[in-house]
DNA sequence: CCGGATCCGTAACGATACTG
DNA sequence: CAGTATCGTTACGGATCCGG
């Protein structure tokens, strides 16, 4: 019949009983990365059936965390979104992200998914719109080997797949590694002298780079 | 055979590896307020199974979140506490708890269950332990007719459940208006004002506890 | 009585096939 | 492309049982 529910009054169990099944925070997350497709979303999630993700897809919409828009023709398909709500959502996730990476990432392993726009999410949704007021910018990064980019733009920051076009600066670094200067173990200043991030572009984009993404404190002290 | 994972490099992905299961996080949550028997958890999350919690509670053990205890005799009982991983990771779901409760708490139904203590985890996680520093108070609660109350010792905050001995503050209220007031959408001095907010203690003391748990911007501005 | 383990029915999930 | 239908498998819920 209906949803399994906790039966408590109690805001975790009822955030749980919202989006803590299997694979609807994953759902959100990729949602959180632009308007997704149906199949986008089935080829990002390889492990879910495609009956659980039209349930799910579903629920999230009855519930206002995602919304379903029709394109006009040409482009004729179905996206999925998210909601004001939604956004907020992945907000109140970072800091799950920010327990979780520094202890259980370790390196990769075979036959592990990756998505260079993973990680950049969490940049994404540190930005300070203050600072990226006529900021006008794109930082490609290559994570791992795999591509993404942050583009700046007057107070918004889009997080897009693959490689830019012409990046105003380009970084280049290991999970791992990202992750140990986002957790503090690792200062960006120690990280650039001893070559295990690579950073690329003029020094006013690289300033900027920073300033838009709250970075100041993680160069030289932890 | 092993447990079931989403096969995904990503932090959000592996941290719901680890505590995303159903009940995962709510004996978590259960175990935030302080050391546990097994009979105590099971009371505590009706619906679960006793097998399921003692799957749970072992892996829990196994990934450092939690720990077991044998406690001396005459005690002579096994109890479950978190580890110091475990406290963080009950940090990292306030903004969860953030996110759902101005949007999913409403009011109480019935048949749910509720206890005070919950919603003042999410009080003591904001504790400003340099404020408390020399402050010996125990600021009690009567929320929807049920109590408990914090206990701040030198930097330290409990949260207990039941009545207070001799508060030093004592503080009424229902829960939506609590969370009214957290979510920013109620002012205190307003609830103050037109009784939704009872608060009883000697001036000092309040002023204590609004400084301990940051409450200050909350009592005339949103 | 506490701290589980065992067993079994039901609900949720995963994979594949199929359809508008 | 965007799903629905079906079916085998796994996870969960409830009850009972068991050892210290």
């Amino acid at each position: 019949m209906g949803r399994r529910s906790y039966g408590q009054y109690c805001a975790l169990a009822k955030t749980l009983d919202l989006v803590g099944e299997r694979w609807t925070l994953l759902i959100v997350r990729d949602l959180a990365l632009g308007p997704k497709r149906y199949a986008d979303l089935l080829e990002g999630l390889p492990g879910i059936g495609t009956s659980l993700l039209a349930t799910r897809l579903k629920h999230l919409e009855a519930v206002g965390i995602a919304a379903r828009s029709r394109l006009p023709p040409p482009a004729a398909s179905t996206v999925y979104t998210l909601t004001t709500d939604g956004v907020a959502l992945v907000h109140a996730l970072v800091p799950l992200v920010a327990w979780g990476a520094p202890r259980l990432l370790g390196r990769r392993r075979r036959g592990e998914t990756f998505r260079a726009e993973w990680p950049l999410l969490v940049l994404a949704a540190g930005v300070d719109r203050e600072a990226a007021a006529r900021v006008r910018d794109v930082y490609e990064f290559e994570l791992d080997g795999s591509f993404a980019h942050l583009r700046v733009d007057n107070h918004d920051v889009a997080v897009v797949p693959g490689p830019a076009d012409r990046p105003d600066v380009t970084v280049r670094i290991d999970v791992p590694d990202f992750v140990a200067i986002g957790s503090g173990e690792l200062r960006i200043a120690d990280a650039l002298a001893d070559g295990r991030l690579h950073l690329d572009g003029d020094p006013g984009a690289i300033e900027r780079f920073f300033r838009v993404f709250r970075l100041g404190a993680m160069i030289d002290n932890g």
